[in-house]
DNA sequence: AGCACCATGTAAGTGGTTACATGATTCC
DNA sequence: GGAATCATGTAACCACTTACATGGTGCT
């Protein structure tokens, strides 16, 4: 009984496939600009595993058009990638491999100064209020279903807390004597 | 100009040891107990780093004591191990590469059918609750500091938001016709 | 002409997990 | 006696990032 324990960014690639037909690039792009508040990808991963969803037959490349200037590879999903994917998505979600930066630094403030930890909070409260223009952007422009809007609400409510908890921080630092 | 990008796991190890001097066992409870939240490691990173900054002279080895029953190799961070994690805390936190499973898989809930979203977000709300009560557990019991506290506070809020807003998906999810 | 961005890929290196191996101690 | 937990480590494997290589297109 082995456990597997498969690629997460087959599955971020499958699931934009599942969407429509794309290339390399619109798949980072994808991710990039409609998942990267809670997701990331690297080309390094992303070329390779469209490569290897071919050889399995999870997807398959659409010859590129003549008429189409540019030299994209698209590629397109398979049903067995769909089989595929679906099973995924049923499967539970190892919450796990978790690991935030920000708060490890924090965790250890006592070792550093409290101007450096200031700015930590400072830089984690600009970060979080951009997010939230963002997502507030991504909600407006895009024709998101229920699903997709439920996950922007998601990113907009803990963006917001997040300012709120970095704020009340900063204070309570600031008054601090030391 | 190289990036460097040293392992973060370095530094959990580096801090818990500025506290006290800990055996790998024990990095690694406090690791899991004390801000599992947001952070985990596993051995096999633990033990090998923990020869690693002997070698670096960031750490010493303490010999073991005899009346010490049980055979704990404790680890005590040295004066140039201080500086290095002082150095690191000044650095700012890369926020990146923060993947959350639950949220990939409710993005793309639309290929899977409403039950099997519905399981997500029940089992994201439970593993929410459970986290709120672990927190206040760690809040009352542990003798924690002003940053602790902060993040600490921190997992508590959002914690909370994600159980609200897991249950108003829910609602929403489970008055939909289809 | 030059810059930003589009576009695809490979190679090297590393960070990190999982599985395995071993054995002591404590509690029921 | 057996299970849970304490305790330390190694080996294999793989997921992922970074850096590199190459060239096209569009804009100013």
């Amino acid at each position: 009984m082995t456990k597997k324990r498969n690629s997460r960014t087959v599955y971020a690639v499958l699931g934009f496939l599942a969407d429509k037909p794309r290339s390399g690039y619109e798949i980072k792009k994808a991710i990039d600009d409609k998942i990267g508040f809670f997701w990331s990808e690297s080309y390094g991963q992303i070329y390779p595993i469209l490569k290897k969803l071919v050889d399995k037959g999870l997807a398959e490349k659409i010859p590129a058009n003549a008429d189409d200037g540019r030299k994209k590879q698209f590629y397109k999903i398979t049903d067995l990638g769909k089989d595929e994917f679906q099973e995924w998505l049923k499967l539970p979600a190892d919450y796990n491999s978790i690991r935030n930066e920000i708060l490890l630094k924090l965790f250890f403030g006592a070792n550093a100064d409290k101007e450096t930890n200031l700015n930590h909070l400072r830089s984690f409260k600009e970060s979080n209020q951009s997010l939230i223009n963002d997502l507030k952007q991504l909600d407006n422009q895009e024709n998101t279903g229920t699903y997709q809007q439920a996950v922007l609400a998601y990113g907009a409510n803990t963006s917001k807390v997040s300012v709120k908890w970095a704020n009340e921080t900063i204070n309570r630092l600031t008054k601090l004597s030391s």
